[in-house]
RNA sequence: GGUCGGUUGGCCGAGAGGCUAGGCAGAGCUCUGCAAAAGCUCGUACGGCGGUUCGAAUCCGCCAUCGACCUCCA
């Protein structure tokens, strides 16, 4: 039996996975920030990290998933000073703040639910948590690993490093950060200029702000992962996760306060997925050629002939490695879409045929087959490997179909087979049957009416009719397709 | 300028010293009234130049090229 492996960012290797307290998993996943619509990218790291969740749970381990909401704390930095993101946007719209928060707190959610994305066991709120983070600044000022100025607290990054590791994960150091910095202006509360802000001191016009120790302010951006995964996960939990673009500044700064506060590696296993590029550019709300995952599925988008399923993306996602770049474009989702009915049409095929006498190569094949879904998973997560074997199991199936429906296997694996492809398929990939056949009785019976009045009428080579049928029927939208046995359908 | 990661067949995308990835597209065949579906068979590949090795797409060096991060982003 293979054991599961991560490829861990901090380390830049493959570890075997041993949880600190088995079979018990703490999972942290950086939220969005919820003063914009989520874009497609986006979706495709929260995929990731959804797939991983369910992967670590189909595994057998209780995994206690947190992905937070970042609804405060953003920053924008533009002109030097320090405005907050949700807030410029609010008065673009005219909306409290909150409003915003709700609005789309709410979309995110929806689009969630859409692509099949399990909820986490715990979704907090930067807002909800400003007594913790206020607590975590006043215990790294404690440790002098941070200092207030004029109603606003820095993390002091050379005092850290003189003590531990600033750059950790991301292979820099500071003087070379420090070089990079110096033509930014407005820092000069700061002793250093890659110095970050904890707190930040609240202005006349900003309307969110909370009482702290140091007077009226924010939190910083990365404060609240911290706080949050060290209330719900511990000084040290298991696993971390979130775009390769949050490596740096965003987790070097979550690990120096973690470190810096509780004074022990807050992290075992580092995860990046990678991001999704749109015409070989990585798409970003900054660039403004991000895709909206609704434009995706009504088709309206210049760079789409014709709307996906969310099921379809999925499936698109899945067939790379997370940590891989995947660049999307209408043939990957063509092919997408072919690939996706016919791993899902053998789910169906798979459920109706019967045992006969085993062939035991094919006993063998199968079986094999079935144990390397696992296998490829335990590597790493990868679900490209996993999917290759997924085909050749539907093909496998796709014959017994064709043979009268005939499986040559035992029973014993004929149930490996049923619930290693269906486990994979729906628990671990996560896609689900989308398309109304199968589960619509009331269409069921209609076309199996049509079928067999279209039947007859080839029966009696009465052509013309038969192919009026089926032609009437595409143009509706369903597939008709003649088998020596019988005759389906399928709702495209 | 610094840090990190890519470059695989018509396209997408795994793999990582010898062992068929897979899908889509293409060609041929089987089935079939025709078509679709399904099945079988087939082809083309590892950016370039050197090196290490019995053997390199895989390791090392150099070069070219693309991208991400260093500033808000998953």
């Amino acid at each position: 039996m293979s054991e599961l492996h991560i490829y861990n960012s901090l380390s830049r290797k493959k570890e075997k996975f041993e949880p600190l307290h088995p079979p018990f998993v703490g999972l942290y996943v950086c939220g969005p920030t919820v003063y914009n619509d989520v874009h497609l990218g986006n979706v495709r790291t929260f995929t990731s990290f959804d797939m991983i969740y369910r992967y670590l749970v189909y595994s057998g381990y209780k995994v206690r998933y947190v992905r937070n909401i970042t609804d405060a704390g953003h920053l924008t930095n533009e002109q030097g000073e320090g405005v907050n993101r949700l807030e410029s946007q609010a008065q673009l719209e005219r909306l409290e703040p909150m409003e915003v928060v709700q609005k789309y707190t709410v979309g995110f959610q929806d689009v969630c639910r859409l692509f099949n994305l399990l909820p986490p066991t715990i979704e907090p709120s930067a807002t909800g948590h400003i007594i913790e983070q206020i607590e975590m600044a006043q215990q790294l000022i404690a440790n002098g690993f941070a200092y207030e100025v004029n109603g606003s607290v820095y993390f002091d990054v050379k005092a850290y490093n003189k003590k531990h590791n600033y750059g950790i994960l991301s292979g820099r150091n500071i003087d070379e950060l420090m070089a990079g910095y110096r033509d930014l202006d407005g820092q000069e509360e700061k002793r250093n200029s890659i110095d970050f802000a904890l707190w930040k001191k609240a202005g006349p016009a900003h309307i969110m702000k909370w009482k702290s120790p140091w007077g009226e302010g924010f939190p910083g951006w990365h404060l609240e992962c911290s706080a949050m995964s060290t209330k719900y996960l511990g000084k040290q939990f298991d696993i971390h996760g979130g775009g390769m673009d949050l490596k740096f500044p965003h987790h070097e700064c979550e690990i120096a306060q973690n470190v810096g506060a509780c004074d022990c590696e807050p992290v075992k296993y580092w995860m990046h997925g990678n991001m999704l590029n749109f015409n070989g550019q990585k798409m970003s709300k900054s660039l403004g050629n991000s895709i909206l995952p609704i434009q995706l599925i009504t088709g309206d988008h210049i760079l789409l002939d014709k709307a996906y399923s969310p099921m379809t993306v999925r499936f698109l996602f899945m067939q790379s490695h997370y940590s891989s770049e995947l660049d999307i474009n209408i043939k990957g989702l063509q092919d997408a879409e072919k690939g996706l009915r016919k791993l899902l049409n053998a789910v169906k095929y798979l459920a109706e045929l019967k045992i006969v006498a085993a062939d035991e190569k094919t006993e063998k094949e199968i079986i094999a087959l079935c144990n390397s879904c696992k296998e490829f998973m335990d590597d790493d997560f990868n679900t490209a490997r996993l999917i290759a074997s997924l085909y050749e199991l539907a093909s496998h199936i796709n014959i017994f179909f064709n043979a009268g429906k005939s499986a040559n296997i035992s029973q014993a694996t004929y149930d490996l087979l049923l619930t290693t492809y269906n486990a994979f398929i729906f628990d671990v990939l996560g896609l689900k049957e989308e398309n109304i056949s199968g589960n619509n009785d009331a269409l069921d019976k209609v076309m199996q009416l049509v079928i067999d009045i279209r039947n007859s009428a080839r029966t009696n080579k009465d052509w013309a009719t038969s192919d009026k049928i089926r032609d009437a029927l595409k143009e509706a939208g369903i597939v008709i397709k003649d088998s020596k046995e019988n005759t389906t359908y399928e709702v495209v």
